[in-house]
DNA sequence: TTAGGTGTATTAGCATACGCAGTACACCAG
DNA sequence: CTGGTGTACTGCGTATGCTAATACACCTAA
């Protein structure tokens, strides 16, 4: 059983999706750090993918800081060490831009727009 | 002159950016209701890009109910009319739920994403 | 009516990205 | 030695995006 949840969704590359749940079952803490991570080949087979699109994003979460690779032995969920806010920064201002300007274009208030966003979060442990 | 700013960053598609550089200038309040819009051939000439990939870019602005095209005549920015809770879910669910799990993963607070939301939603109107 | 503007459609070429397949190598554990 | 691990490479088919060159139907203003 894997330690996270993947479905293939048709329109995004199967690679970002399977980046993408193992980012959203780390938020959810169904993956912690100190995990071990399944390796390509397991990948390959369970999901029904290409060993080389395993590869790659198991590639992809290395390089983001998410796994630490021991060559001949496995990946493991790598400890969290503090970042900085330029960091983080990097990583979300640009969604957080086009959404908000999503909204405002909408004609959402703030208001509505924080509790949404609020309820987004919160909906995350459930 | 256009009426928005338009600049081509390498890595995503013409057509894209230039849809997002007027839902900017649409949330910025630099493009109104009523405003005329640039031709096809217009923006291919001003923007330097294949009157195609303008052609793009404008039709998936009308499919977004953004423009409104006449004919023979030429477009100008829809009235927006009231959207169902639905219709402004169906847009900003997925971006939001990608930006929390990032935001969660990362280790910040609420207080803190909320924080910086509110940040870019005034720094829209500066 | 004519000339020039508008949106729209078609065909083609080219580069890139993605996924799939197969193969190979270096490493480590049992 | 055997079977597991990550990693790299080539090739193939397909889809996407941008560009290019036309062509058509429509409207407006001279």
């Amino acid at each position: 059983m894997l330690p996270f949840e993947f479905q293939h969704l048709p329109g995004k590359p199967v690679s970002e999706q399977l980046v993408f749940s193992v980012k959203k079952a780390l938020a959810k803490g169904q993956l912690k750090p100190g995990d071990p991570f399944p390796s390509v080949r397991t990948l390959s087979r369970e999901i029904r993918i290409n060993p080389n699109t395993a590869q790659k994003a198991l590639s992809q979460l290395t390089q983001a800081g998410i796994l630490e690779i021991t060559p001949g032995i496995g990946a493991r969920v790598r400890h969290q060490t503090k970042l900085s806010a330029a960091e983080t920064a990097a990583v979300l201002d640009e969604p957080m831009e086009t959404l908000v300007i999503e909204a405002k274009r909408l004609g959402l208030t703030l208001d509505t727009l924080e509790a949404r966003l609020r309820h987004f979060w919160k909906d995350l442990n459930r």
